[in-house]
DNA sequence: CGTATGCTTCGATGACCGTCGATATGAGAG
DNA sequence: CTCTCATATCGACGGTCATCGAAGCATACG
């Protein structure tokens, strides 16, 4: 019906993606962009980034957010889940890190230019 | 409280990020992975992203959706305000495309390879 | 033991947002 | 002008989720 004359030369002929998104995979990618889609959860992903020591104890991360220890607890159980950090107990503190193997992406997430000495 | 003994050598000595992230920052980032948190939105994506004349016609966006005129409509309008798509109107119609210094990002948040012959 | 502390889980609440039918807008066609 | 059609906007509804107090669960300490 709008398949028409209205088509003009495009300008760019190469699509941009070879094939569209099946319903699952906008699904689950969806769900990837909801865990990065909530600022305390960011703000978490980037002290935790930003530590020289590459970790961090639980109890140091309730103040500078302003919200609740439950929370900040629920966030960090978000984080966990999806693979972006890890939990280690010590004690009865829990510590936690970014997953090495999400390093790269978490730093392209949080926009900011790569550590200038990185193996 | 637990900044103590327990800190010990950490396996990599350089952060990820030199800063944390502000709480406008914050915002402003989980805002854009707000927009991309809806398997619709990114469905819609792919489909404008992957089309080869480089542009569609809303009336071709609704069927492949499953969703009515107006959740489409909606979602085209979350995307356009976002930047990453721009609307065209010609005649009753509304063409859709890539917004054209957005398409990297898209292609990247899409996942997919780049096109083989571009610019 | 019992107590204190760090953290998780539970249950409730409120806000946000995806959704749709209905209506409005606006452009062609006759 | 009127009718039709494509699309946008409105208003309402329902589901999801961020939030918090309270309760539960460990672990350390005496």
């Amino acid at each position: 019906m709008c398949r028409i004359e209205w088509v003009k030369t495009p300008s760019c002929c190469t699509p941009i993606t070879d094939q569209a998104l099946s319903p699952p995979e906008a699904e689950e990618l969806a769900g990837d962009f909801k865990v990065l889609a909530d600022p305390i959860r960011l703000r978490l992903l980037s002290i935790i980034a930003s530590v020289p020591e590459g970790e961090i104890c639980a109890c140091d991360l309730i103040d500078p957010l302003d919200r609740s220890q439950a929370t900040v607890s629920h966030h960090l159980s978000v984080l966990t889940k999806a693979g972006l950090i890890t939990r280690e107990q010590r004690g009865k503190w829990a510590w936690f890190s970014i997953a090495p193997e999400r390093a790269e992406f978490v730093r392209t997430v949080l926009g900011r230019q790569p550590a200038p000495t990185l193996s």
